[in-house]
RNA sequence: GCCGCGUUCGUCUAGGGGUCUAGGACGCCGCCCUUUCACGGCGGUAACACGGGUUCAAAUCCCGUACGCGGUACCA
């Protein structure tokens, strides 16, 4: 329906399957989504697979993975044929060969034989300290091995012979590639300083400038959303629109998301700070795929007003790509568990209970569905992920096997064991163990006493947690159940005296 | 080195010539909630990189410098 509409954008999300999905790779997926279902047009994931060097088996498969979890369906992709396909760029060689050919009958693209150290060569040869990377370009091709250097009739005798080549982009010196970025404005290169690209590899594969292009151009993207460090490459793609006689479509390059050590987020400068690269890392950690987009969302934009807690349906409605912004951002972990706990608020206990299985069991503790709801609804806001519950608020499972040193310093006095062994003595029965039955049982012991509340509830909390922070103690008593509430009050006067 | 992009609180940001003694959020700190608390309420800390212009008026426009980031591959 949107895709037979030509006013409906199209656009598309295409990562490598050199790794597993990074969350850059989220992020830019993110936006490209929100982008087209806020105007009602189409998602398309394209695998650009064009390295076979560097290809990871299983690197596919992690992307879909990481897609579905995220919720960011696509509408065209492997797996999802559309008109366009097939979308894995492995699959389209013969299009880029023809597209190539093309270009090199123009006079748009020339055949390149020098080797790898052929180029080593040059390099070394040219390399200066006011010039360390001499390019392949007007000024050097010519002292090269290639067709405008060779002669056509030599070239051709080279590629009889089966001498390997490639197909170089003719860039001529002297002119200004001009495009409109939409979120950086006017951007200008001048072709002095773009290099002749290889467009297709000496192993028949295109590189990503040319596939790139050219499955743009025959998938019909409207919109290109991508990372900033691709700005570099753009007027090569403008170039090569330009020699295709293809209009162009409209550009956004997203500011990177770097490490709050400096650098683009990487295993080497974020893994070390604990923050994860792989999307799936954040599956496995507990984050709620909701959080993770919110906050990604707003890793370079905003809606312009002060609300920040949006679901992926409610982000569709505002996104804008005029309102990304343009300088690099940094990531920020806290804030990222902070729309973690806002989003976890909006889970059903149950549903929270189930996901904290896994980790409750590898603790050691038998799951009991109910009971951990319960436990769960109690935490409401507190619990920051599921796997908490096996960790910071294991003491609802077992008994405390220790009791914190400094809330004992501070609370546990000389008559805290008569007190909470007597507060044992004195717990209601089945029919009065709630909120209000255990209240008045504590008061009226502290009133019969003559001392404050606290003085009771405060040793009671550390007995049955061992800890001094958690819900409102009542609350929390009645979870726990008689029996435990007895046996740890016991257990603590003992251990405590 | 060269090319490009960028620069508002520690971080994410609002701001698009006067309403800015610069607003919000996270974090941090304090107070309150006389039962705790990582919850909640209240309050606080903290920023327009620097230098020149333009203008009656600049965080907002222009230039330069510094700094940061990206690119500079038969990788994407």
């Amino acid at each position: 329906m949107p895709d037979s509409d030509t006013a409906a954008p199209r656009v598309r999300f295409a990562p490598s399957p050199t790794g597993y999905l990074h969350i850059g790779g989220l992020r830019t997926a993110l936006y490209n989504f929100l982008f087209a279902r806020r105007h009602g047009g189409v998602f398309i994931l394209r695998i650009e697979d064009t390295d076979r060097s560097r290809f990871v088996d299983d690197a596919e498969a992690d992307i879909l993975s990481a897609l579905d979890w995220s919720g960011l369906a696509f509408d065209e992709g492997p797996g999802k044929p559309g008109r366009v396909g097939p979308y894995r760029q492995s699959e389209r060689r013969a299009l880029y060969a023809e597209h190539a050919e093309q270009l090199v009958r123009d006079g748009a693209a020339y055949l390149a034989f020098d080797t790898p150290g052929e180029l080593d060569l040059m390099r070394d040869r040219l390399a200066t300290e006011a010039n360390p990377n001499p390019r392949y370009d007007a000024t050097t091709r010519l002292a090269m091995r290639n067709s405008l250097s060779l002669g056509d009739e030599a070239s051709a005798r080279l590629v009889n012979d089966g001498v390997p080549y490639v197909v170089r982009l003719r860039v001529d010196p002297g002119s200004d590639v001009r495009f409109t970025d939409s979120v950086r404005g006017e951007v200008t290169f001048s072709t002095d300083a773009v290099d002749d690209q290889v467009l297709v590899k000496s192993d028949g594969m295109p590189t990503y400038h040319l596939a790139n292009v050219v499955d743009d151009h025959l998938m019909g993207i409207t919109h290109v959303i991508r990372g900033e460090e691709w700005l570099p490459s753009t007027p090569k793609h403008m170039l090569l629109y330009r020699a295709f006689g293809w209009e162009a479509p409209a550009m956004a390059h997203l500011p990177l998301i770097l490490s709050p050590a400096g650098g683009k987020l990487s295993k080497r400068n974020a893994d070390t700070l604990g923050i994860p690269v792989f999307t799936s890392a954040y599956r496995e950690e507990g984050y709620e795929s909701s959080a993770l987009l919110n906050y990604l969302a707003f890793l370079g934009w905003n809606p312009g007003d002060d609300r920040e807690v949006y679901t992926l349906e409610e982000l569709v409605q505002v996104f804008s790509i005029e309102r990304v912004g343009s300088a690099g951002v940094h990531f920020d972990v806290a804030k990222l568990q902070w729309f973690n706990l806002q989003h976890l608020r909006s889970v059903d206990p149950t549903e929270i209970a189930a996901r904290s299985r896994p980790a409750l069991e590898a603790a050691g503790i038998t799951f009991d569905a109910s009971y951990t709801a319960r436990v769960v609804a109690l935490l409401s806001e507190r619990l920051a992920f599921p796997q908490d519950l096996a960790t910071t608020w294991r003491w609802f499972f077992d008994d405390p096997v220790s009791y914190e040193e400094q809330g004992v310093r501070k609370r546990w006095k000389e008559d805290s064991a008569g007190l909470v062994r007597t507060l044992a003595d004195r717990m209601p029965s089945d029919e009065g163990f709630d909120h209000d039955g255990l209240e008045s049982v504590l008061r009226d012991l502290a009133e019969e006493r003559g001392i404050g509340a606290g003085r009771i509830i405060h040793p009671v909390r550390l007995a049955v947690s061992g800890v001094t922070t958690g819900p409102g103690l009542f609350e929390l008593l009645v979870v726990l159940g008689r029996d435990t509430c007895v046996r740890r009050l016991v257990r603590a006067a003992e251990c405590l005296g």
